[in-house]
RNA sequence: GUGACUGUAGUGCAGUGGUUAACGCGCCUGGUUGUGGCCCAGGAGAUCGAGGGUUCAAAUCCCUCCAGUCACCCCA
């Protein structure tokens, strides 16, 4: 081994995991299209603003220490993105897309940064797809959304899958909400765990998707989030399941479904697939209709989702669907003697400005034709090209038919068309 | 930040105190002239994660460190 290992919580995609990622990110680009949403890349890092804004006072200090930030030029800090919807949102404002035709259907797919301890399908550097959803409250957006989501895994195969489904009401009535929720909490406080303690106080939302099994009969009494919704919540969340059992998409209301940060509004989906250890989770997503005006623009409701390439990727090896192979070259030359070399070159560029994959068997000393073709055989090469100085003398080359066995003589002149035949055929 | 587990050729692993650290896959070379797969024979490749300690003797026991995995925290 090297003296160098990738950074902690990084990892290589080596070319036998290629495929995989070729064929998912593939999907979800043709899926947007089909969807009508359109690519937009923000920068790898913003101002470290774009991040803070709208993660609020109780994650703050979790979100500094989360994120990859760099202090460089005076005054200027800059972080890699732990996220990709406050940048496109960035951009969706800097750029006047909101003065544009709404709604804009925007979709990203690139690596995202987070300080995290590493574990299952989460690393310090993932690749996320992402898409949302600009300037339309209509819960179709919503719809649409999830849709693309869950489409994208049902395309790719997955079977198993669940949608959960929660909103979080609005700054109108989650407010009042978690104070009921706080006096519920409070008054079992002795049995809340070390952790839930903390959060009582922090972020008491997230009591409500505690790993404690002990909380259970304190949270089955808690007072629901469903039950507190403000009229247009309530009606936005109802029109939103009638779209979806018109489209006879299952899902499961999980009253206990949250998120973390401040700007996240009605809405609340996650879609769970088995197979990836403890993050059930194989995307998140959900309105956010605050988070515009956080980053100091005018009011621009707003819903999406991200999901980690990562982790689609580790649920397709869990329910062993395997992606089709890259294609690779069908032709090999091989090569006897040296001048027969240099025809051999001539020859492999030749097939490739035709349009067709060829390996040229490498060595400088010179080679026995038997290594030569064993290392066609080893890279499944269909036709093998022999040039050999007795049928240059003749002005041919020998082409074997791999599959066969069989050798045709075909003169030089002849083999590109010769080949560009059989392999149409 | 917390906890559990794991580090032996490229890779998967065997080996729990005693000579040259085993095996599969992969790699290389042969098996008569210039022909792959299957088979056969050979070969290369390991500071046994690192350092220290115990012992006549350590991959094996002890300590420290490093690295990785999984889980917690957090999850945007």
């Amino acid at each position: 081994m090297s003296k160098y290992q990738a950074p902690y919580g990084t990892q290589d995609i080596l070319p036998a995991d290629q495929p995989y990622w070729r064929w998912v990110i593939g999907e979800a680009e043709a899926l947007s299209l089909r969807y009508g949403f359109l690519r937009l890349d923000p920068p790898l890092f913003e101002d470290t603003q774009i991040f803070l804004k709208g993660s609020g006072e109780a994650s703050d200090f979790v979100v500094q220490k989360e994120m990859y930030t760099l202090e460089k030029d005076e005054g200027q800090s800059i972080t890699f993105r732990p996220e990709f919807t406050p940048g496109v949102m960035r951009a969706y404002l800097e750029h006047g897309l909101h003065a544009g035709p709404q709604p804009v259907k925007l979709y990203s797919i690139g690596p995202i940064f987070r300080h995290d301890r590493p574990q299952a399908g989460r690393y310090r550097q993932h690749t996320q797809f992402n898409a949302e959803i600009f300037g339309e409250q209509d819960p179709v957006a919503d719809l649409e959304v999830m849709l693309l989501a869950y489409n994208l895994y049902r395309d790719l195969g997955y079977r198993g899958l669940s949608f959960q489904l929660n909103s979080t009401g609005c700054p109108r009535c989650k407010p009042a909400y978690i104070a009921r929720l706080v006096e519920h909490l409070s008054t079992y406080a002795a049995q809340l765990g070390e952790v839930d303690q903390i959060r009582l106080s922090r972020n008491p939302l997230r009591i409500l998707d505690t790993k404690d099994a002990g909380m259970e009969p304190v949270l089955s009494q808690a007072p629901r989030l469903l039950d507190h919704l403000c009229d247009e919540c309530r009606t936005h969340f109802a029109e939103l399941r009638g779209y979806l059992d018109v489209l006879a998409t299952p899902y499961v209301i999980n009253s206990r479904l949250v998120r973390g940060l401040d700007y996240y509004t009605k809405t609340v989906f996650e879609v769970w697939a088995e197979g990836i250890g403890a993050q059930a989770a194989v995307c998140g997503g959900g309105r956010y209709d605050g988070l515009a005006e956080m980053l100091g623009g005018p009011p621009v409701p707003g819903v999406g989702f991200a999901s980690g390439i990562e982790r689609i990727i580790l649920g397709l090896k869990a329910s062993n669907i395997v992606p089709a192979p890259l294609p690779e070259p069908p032709i090999f030359v091989a090569y006897l003697g040296g001048g027969a070399r240099a025809k051999a070159v001539e020859i492999v560029f030749a097939l490739r400005d035709a349009g067709l994959g060829a390996r040229l068997a490498f060595g400088w000393e010179p080679r026995s034709l038997k290594s030569q073709m064993r290392e066609a055989g080893r890279l499944d090469a269909a036709w093998v090209i022999i040039v050999g100085e007795s049928e240059l003398t003749a002005g041919q080359v020998s082409v074997r038919d791999m599959k066969t066995s069989q050798q045709f003589p075909v003169p030089l002149p002849d083999v590109v068309p010769w080949l560009q035949n059989r392999l149409a055929a």
